[in-house]
DNA sequence: GGGGGCTATGGGGGG
DNA sequence: CATAGCCCCC
């Protein structure tokens, strides 16, 4: 597309075109969704490069890096390669890029490692065994999220230990030291060069508020016109960065948030809604632009989006709109195990494939966890539909890459602990626990790191070689890696760690597949080095060193990744899929307890978000929707059997297709037999097997020839029980394999009579 | 110090 | 059900 002038504008409807025109001074734009929010944005970055603005003045902060590129791309298409000089990236990735070049005023090395949660997990599971204190009570995951939660909100060790609120909480839940964790690990953190999350954002602050050597005022002149998508989802701490880059005297504030209260899904990381309040009052002068059209999706999904939302009480008042007047029902389809749910959703994905002549792209399966894919999985593969899983176990939290990965950190960094403790006895060269605990004794008691502590204690005898050998492997490598690009230093430690050769040793599929990995892992490095895009003359990056590789990567997640061949059934948390849009969405696992989750209806108010998040699973269709639960479900390890959601109940009967009960035999699925089925629209939500009402017969009372229910498997009749009390019984509603065998004294089977 | 097998425990979303 | 952690034995 030639664009002379700015004809692009003519694109945007009256207030995209009003929101997208208004560059100077503070503008918050609340956008529906599929109201064409990234178009606005894009576009106004656009109109501000064509308006001569410095593309290397903008800075726009989104919440995935997917985001960012996409955004990227779509203004290069407007304004050429200038759009690549824009600073665009999530609040982390942004923040890194620029710690990177002045950690060291906040005393951090400029190459610092950044940690993981687990690396942050491992760090905290140390200090709570050197304090003698009992993990159970201090579970890591929980004192991490303690601490995340006081970082977010600015809050120090020592303020900690002053917060009567705080201190008074952690009394209550009998973890009166989690001020002392917190303070160590901060002093470790720093102690190993290394960054966690919530310091990516908080050390940025510092650099600011304690402007050493006027960073601050370097940064506020170089960011003049800041972006920021999804505000709602802003924690404490990412508005107080906000406001130190624009709040400033004379400062023309030119900052422009987009947000939809309605989307926020991630208070569980601290994001807060006060933050778009605050925002009305810390800046004044603000224009405010309403976002109401939905463009993306037909009548009835926006109509069921408005009815679920309009149950939450607090919100901004919007009526989101469509013109697209025709369009499909919701379709709702219920099933009795979500193994028959991931048939269902496979066979209809099918039929849709066929009926609409829709492509794999098109379509997407969203669940409320990641474990839920399996299923899912497995039909797709059967009926040979190409899918994609995004999130879960990520390809870099694969243990093989993790492993290479430790060696690349500690070659880079020697105060990383979390990478030596991973690689100091992997391959195996003798370095066991005892060894590995005296070391770090030592570490934490003379606030060394343990590199530290190899170099300069003198270490007793059993060990002496191997540790030494260590050590020597560790210094080669650093050695190479002085004068080396990063691909070249990689591949020569995979080679040379003894990785190569300990992977190769296993023959087995498993074994092939993690070799491939580390080969795929190489190969991306290579990548990294062979960069060679240039912009306006200038390459675009030239530190090919291991550190910058390891930067690279380490915010990256698998959503991020780049897409090989295209054509793939989405599979993903409904978290991943906010600001996506496929014609065919698939929102599965509707019951409660999983969607609303269990923890939310322990937590009051919660609930509202889990309903936000509902909300954002429907609004990313544009054309067919499909939900569906299972009345009973394998979870943890035994059936569950779970109420439909009350979401479903939310949406009203005429946007809704004709409910699917689906049973493959009418009579499993009969209530004279198992009661309790009701329409899905009515009052009480429909169970079907009430778990209640099951009255579980006495083992040994059930006889050959008997009719029983089973609750997960129906109405069967009992041929032999042997004399271990197991039943084989053959089951009228299965087809594939109707004779199980059952034993008895779980007695899950109740006689007919 | 290493490895196998058993038990207890947890169990959400992500940068 | 998966996995971490523990115990026990080599």
């Amino acid at each position: 597309m030639k664009e002379v002038g700015k004809s692009y504008l003519n694109e945007l409807n009256d207030v995209q075109r009003q929101a997208a025109l208004c560059i100077d001074g503070p503008v918050m734009v609340i956008a529906g969704p599929g109201s064409g929010k990234t178009r606005v944005l894009t576009y106004r970055i656009a109109h501000m490069i064509h308006s001569g603005i410095n593309p290397g003045q903008i800075l726009s902060l989104t919440f995935t890096n997917k985001a960012a590129r996409e955004m990227k791309d779509r203004i290069e298409k407007v304004v050429g390669t200038k759009a690549h000089r824009v600073w665009a990236g999530t609040f982390h990735s942004i923040f890194a890029k620029i710690l990177r070049v002045e950690a060291h005023r906040l005393g951090y090395p400029n190459d610092f490692t950044i940690y993981d949660t687990d690396d942050t997990k491992s760090v905290l599971a140390e200090i709570i065994k050197h304090l003698n204190l009992d993990k159970k009570v201090y579970a890591p995951g929980l004192v991490r999220a303690r601490i995340s939660a006081a970082k977010s909100n600015l809050i120090t060790p020592k303020a900690y230990a002053s917060n009567d609120e705080l201190m008074a909480y952690d009394r209550m839940n009998r973890r009166p030291m989690i001020h002392v964790i917190y303070e160590k690990y901060v002093a470790k953190c720093k102690r190993a060069g290394a960054m966690d999350f919530d310091d990516l954002l908080l050390q940025m602050f510092r650099l600011l508020y304690q402007n050493p050597d006027n960073t601050r005022e370097k940064y506020q002149n170089q960011f003049k016109y800041l972006l920021v998508d999804e505000f709602q989802d802003t924690n404490y701490l990412q508005y107080e960065i906000l406001k130190l880059l624009t709040v400033y005297p004379g400062s023309q504030q030119n900052i422009c948030i987009v947000g939809d209260d309605a989307q926020s899904i991630y208070s569980f990381r601290g994001a807060t809604i006060e933050n778009i309040l605050h925002f009305e009052t810390d800046f004044p002068d603000l224009k405010t632009f309403k976002l109401e059209q939905n463009y993306r999706s037909t009548q009835f999904i926006v109509d069921a989006a408005n009815e679920v939302i309009n149950h939450n009480k607090k919100q901004i008042h919007k009526k989101i709109w469509t013109d697209k007047s025709d369009g499909n029902k919701i379709k709702v389809i219920k099933t009795m195990t979500e193994t028959e749910e991931g048939k269902r959703v496979a066979d209809t994905i099918i039929e849709q494939k066929n009926r609409f002549n829709l492509s794999n792209r098109d379509i997407a399966i969203l669940y409320r966890t990641n474990g839920q894919s399996r299923v899912f999985e497995e039909q797709l593969r059967k009926y040979n539909i190409p899918y994609r899983v995004y999130g879960g176990l990520s390809f870099y939290s694969r243990k093989e890459i993790k492993d290479l990965i430790a060696y690349l950190r500690l070659t880079v960094n020697d105060k990383d602990d979390e990478a030596l403790k991973r690689i100091i006895n992997y391959p195996r060269r003798g370095i066991g626990d005892t060894t590995l605990d005296q070391l770090s004794s030592i570490a934490n008691d003379n606030e060394l790191s343990m590199w530290e502590v190899l170099n300069s204690v003198s270490l007793n005898g059993r060990n002496k070689k191997s540790l030494g050998d260590f050590v020597n492997l560790i210094r080669a490598f650093k050695q190479k890696a002085a004068t080396s690009d990063a691909y070249e230093i990689a591949s020569y430690i995979y080679r040379n760690s003894g990785i190569e050769k300990l992977l190769k040793e296993d023959k087995s599929p498993e074994g092939e597949g993690r070799i491939e990995n580390v080969i795929s892992l190489l190969d991306g490095i290579q990548e990294f080095v062979q960069e060679d895009e240039v912009v306006d003359g200038e390459p675009l990056s030239t530190d090919r060193s291991l550190s910058a590789y390891l930067q690279s990567i380490s915010l990256m997640t698998d959503a991020d990744e780049k897409e090989t061949d295209p054509d793939y059934v989405t599979l993903m948390s409904v978290h991943a899929a906010k600001g996506l849009e496929f014609k065919s969405v698939f929102v599965v696992g509707l019951e409660e307890n999983l969607f609303p989750s269990y923890q939310s209806l322990m937590e009051s108010n919660s609930v509202d978000e889990e309903r936000r998040l509902f909300y954002v699973a429907i609004t990313r269709a544009e054309e067919y929707l499909c939900l569906t639960y299972a009345n009973s479900r394998y979870q943890y390890g035994q059936t569950r059997f779970n109420d439909p959601s009350r979401f479903l109940e939310e949406i009203s009967e005429h946007n809704l297709d004709t409910l699917i009960t689906i049973s493959k035999k009418p009579s499993f699925a009969e209530p004279k037999i198992l009661g309790n089925f009701k329409p899905l629209n009515s009052r009480k939500p429909a169970i079907s097997i009430n778990p209640a009402d099951f009255v579980a017969s006495n083992p040994t009372d059930i006889k050959p020839g008997m009719e029983v229910i089973h609750l997960k498997f129906g109405q069967g009749k009992v041929l032999t029980v042997d004399e271990r009390l197991v039943a084989t019984i053959m089951f009228d509603g299965l087809s594939d394999a109707p004779e199980k065998r059952i034993m008895l004294q779980f007695a899950k089977l109740q006689i007919v009579e």
